[in-house]
DNA sequence: TCGTAATCGAGACGGTACGTCGTGTCTTGCC
DNA sequence: GGCAAGACACGACGTACCGTCTCGATTACGA
């Protein structure tokens, strides 16, 4: 996917205003270097160089590390996560984990998720975009899962936050751990867990 | 704590060994150092500037930051934390939990942990460090009231791993994002899902 | 001369080429740490440190620190070197070298040429761009003045590749052992022996 | 010659003197270090770790590098030069010279010397002693030449000083650019006219 | 119709940090 | 007191990136 990589003949301004081939190239750079280095070899200076792009037009249309590593993580998803909705809360959290650790797997995106959280702790714009901006959005589906099930009253309304932040925990625990292969296992009664009615 | 932030009269070597006196005034100043900076400030030659210490030094008995990043978690830690063990597994995890995020609220100790997960992201051999040497260790008074359990029945044995994994993720999730103070109120409501016994 | 020597407020980039300033900047810098340290005290460090210059901007266009110290040394000379050529060749060895110490002995410049020879004693391209680059062009005059007392007959064609090593040498010995006023007046003597006739 | 250099197997203290097997460990491994990096690779902690010396053994011994390199020099020069006298001046500097530039090419001692006069420029004491210890030692025999023609009255006595310093500035000229070879073809020509005789 | 303005690539700028090497000093513990 | 060993504080090495700046070119758009 994303055959997007010519050898950028000088793509020269269109006038005053964004170029669609730069942010392209752009992106397409940061995929490139974020699956060739990882976080360690994701810098400013390499996608800019990789893109054939100015480092200006990188700083001026991503102001921080973070929004470009969230960009390029949008870039990949677009379409490719399964939502199921069955009303199977268990069933449909295991399935949606696995398509996501999927995703994470086959594409760069496993990377680019671990980048986010590494600049995260650096950078405190990159804290807020993670948690205001990127965070929601990702887990929407996830949130209408659970919200639907306390409609049903399988679980408490109350308890969704605490759900919810349980299901991130366990993605994240094991794709900072770089282990999702040896986690897979686990997935089914980790989300039976997650996904356990209200006891009383 | 730890008042160990003399002028630092040019600590001489003290012949063909190790000398505690620079290990103690290196470990202060990385200390210092990521509580003033967090991961972003901290850099070697921040530690060395700070501890009147030479490079060479610290990379001498430091191979990675990680190294460096466990040793001044470790020095913190240091017996601080409740290990509480009635039988009751989701009050031990509770109170454990609230222990352990006020270490990580009190001390330096929680950006020192995220900067060491950061690292990981960006340096093998600190994820390997991470995950063969940190997380064991840190994690096995949690492994002990799981098996416990276990071994009265409560949880199934096979369900140990997930439900360890369960457990650090919902912290990683709080401490990653800088909000244990908001999440705290969350802690029993989790805690109890991740107890929560074998249902049938 | 060269009183670039203002507290630099920060040299921003002129775009994608040479910044003037900085580069009189960094050469007033190298200039001045010769001045203080000699060869000794002449690191890129200190010059970067001087000149309010980042190292990367003079390694950017000086690969070596000879080439760095010839620049200097070129700087400084500028014109000002008297190049008698009245016919008398014994004399105008004189003149010219007793030019050379003065300048030598006015201006930094006899310090910049004893740290260009002991670096070229250590890096071998340094020894290559003393060889090449260097000494032909400052040695072009004494050439003439050989070579116009060989079109006059006063010496042996053949010989004044010998009679310029003896010149060269001779006032090497001075400036190398930091003698150049002890041995100043020996200077007509030994120019006379070595602007001496063809004895057949 | 000087097949000193076992792996030294711990050499302990002999008492409180100089240990002579260290001092030739030292020795050996100076002249080891110069012939293999020159003075690019000439360090105090290159020998000490080659000759399996403390640090402090080399610096208790030898105060500056310029006298571990005089007694490189001086352990190696022992007695391998021809010292000619036979009346002819310019022969028995032709000779000399030969000799000298044979035993600089075949042994370290060219390398040696060029990093002696490297030193002698970032170093004021390294300068003195080569002014007033290594110079005068080696330059003995060829003022001995030149007392001998000036009592013969070939040359005049005021001279002496003169032509000794053009003809040690033609031999520095040559090995300070590594031009042996290149050079050698000129010395007699070059002897020539530094023993030319008082013109009138 | 044409200037103005914003974009593009390029790459230099002052900095900071990297991880390594060498300096000269100091101590230890053996001889 | 000499010795091997090696740690110490210091500071230079040459390189990578940072985020900013300026350039000269290209093009769209509004006066």
């Amino acid at each position: 996917m994303s055959g997007i990589d010519q050898p950028t003949p000088r793509r020269a301004s269109i006038g005053a205003k964004r170029s669609p081939a730069s942010e392209a190239a752009i992106l397409a750079a940061a995929r490139a270097v974020l699956a060739e280095g990882g976080y360690a070899g994701f810098s400013i200076d390499a996608v800019s160089r990789r893109a054939g792009a100015g480092k200006p037009t990188i700083y001026r249309w991503w102001k921080t590390r973070a929004d470009l590593l969230m960009d390029v993580y949008d870039a990949e998803k677009a379409s490719m996560l399964t939502q199921p909705m069955t009303g199977d809360l268990t069933g449909d959290l295991v399935a949606y984990t696995e398509g996501l650790w999927d995703f994470w797997s086959a594409t760069p995106s496993g990377r680019t998720f671990r980048a986010l959280i590494a600049e995260a702790q650096s950078n405190s714009a990159a804290l807020d975009a993670l948690r205001l901006k990127f965070l929601p959005k990702r887990t929407l589906h996830l949130s209408k899962l659970f919200t639907a099930a306390a409609g049903r009253g399988e679980i408490a309304e109350s308890e969704i936050e605490t759900r919810l932040a349980l299901y991130i925990g366990f993605n994240w625990y094991y794709v900072l751990t770089d282990r999702l292969d040896e986690g897979r296992a686990a997935i089914p009664a980790a989300m039976s867990l997650i996904a356990a009615p209200a006891s009383r």
